[in-house]
DNA sequence: ATAATCGTGCAGGTTACTTCA
DNA sequence: CCTGAAGTAACCTGCACGATT
């Protein structure tokens, strides 16, 4: 459901959502997962900075490690040039980098499957370091998640070599991605559930006002000019007010230039 | 076939750190 | 410099699900 389709919706807006992620591309049973999910369409505003062209075909790279599990050489090349000159000082992950070298990937998946509920603490002895990313790691990752919200162990471990990160970092990354994605959309939806709550004050007013003139307009006219007040409605678009009944009604009394008869919660006037 | 257990990924919430006005 | 707010990386917890026993 794009932002679009969330202002037609009227007061069918909610803040829980059923949609499920438009390009998952996770494992079975991820994919069946019945917990309610984002949808992240690429009309979805979010901050993201403008990736270069070549950062976005970079990306384009990575998301292809969904698709096969071929080692891209060209890849490999173009991550080396873009190694991560991130604020972190601790050059423990360094080390940690050196030692893998070029290990083949499905082993660095079977580590990471070890350590993905260890802590950085575990990993490195010392407590938590918030590193930066570097705005070149930035917006690839930003370029990876419009292609995908989630990622599979395999883009998971390219993406992370390909930024010189560790893919529990990653991992967390993207987590938090979803999570600030997630919030932007229910400030909107507020939003749009502010305005829509003004908007029928505002017609809930207005209408209580037309009955008072209504009621008003009744007094004041001569009992043998009265309409029976069920016979009257009134177009809420155009707001006119029509006698109901039959065209050709003997009534000799109307109000309004152009009498309608409409249902205005069913059928709204089809001249408004 | 069924229940118990394990491993994994995710959402939601929190903490700790960085940056900036 | 100091400070508070905002942003966010990292972490924790609980849940759902598939695979295995």
């Amino acid at each position: 459901m794009g932002f679009e389709d969330v202002c037609c919706t009227g007061l069918g807006l909610g803040l829980g959502r059923q949609d499920r992620p438009q390009s998952r591309l996770q494992s079975d049973h991820q994919e069946k997962k019945k917990k309610p999910c984002l949808k992240y369409d690429n009309s979805f505003p979010c901050l993201t900075l403008g990736p270069s062209e070549d950062t976005y075909q970079l990306a384009a790279k990575i998301n292809d490690a969904g698709k096969g599990y071929g080692e891209s050489t060209d890849l490999q090349r173009q991550a080396s040039s873009l190694s991560a000159v991130s604020s972190f000082s601790n050059s423990s992950i360094k080390k940690e980098r050196d030692l893998c070298g070029e290990v083949e990937v499905e082993v660095e998946v079977e580590i990471e499957r070890v350590s993905s509920r260890a802590s950085d603490e575990d990993e490195e002895g010392n407590s938590r370091k918030k590193l930066r990313l570097t705005k070149e790691q930035a917006v690839i990752l930003e370029d990876s998640f419009k292609q995908h919200s989630t990622l599979n162990p395999r883009q998971k471990q390219v993406l992370a070599k390909q930024l010189n990160l560790r893919p529990r970092q990653v991992e967390v990354w993207f987590q938090n991605r979803r999570a600030r994605t997630k919030l932007k959309q229910t400030e909107v939806d507020c939003e749009l559930l502010r305005k829509r709550c003004e908007t029928l004050t505002d017609e809930n007013q207005r209408l209580q006002k037309e009955l008072q003139e209504l009621k008003a307009l009744k007094l004041a006219t001569p009992l043998y000019m009265q309409l029976p007040a069920a016979t009257l409605t009134m177009c809420p678009s155009c707001e006119r007010i029509g006698s109901g009944g039959d065209a050709s009604s003997k009534t000799s009394f109307t109000i309004g230039a152009k009498p309608r008869f409409c249902n205005p919660f069913t059928h709204p006037s089809p001249a408004c």
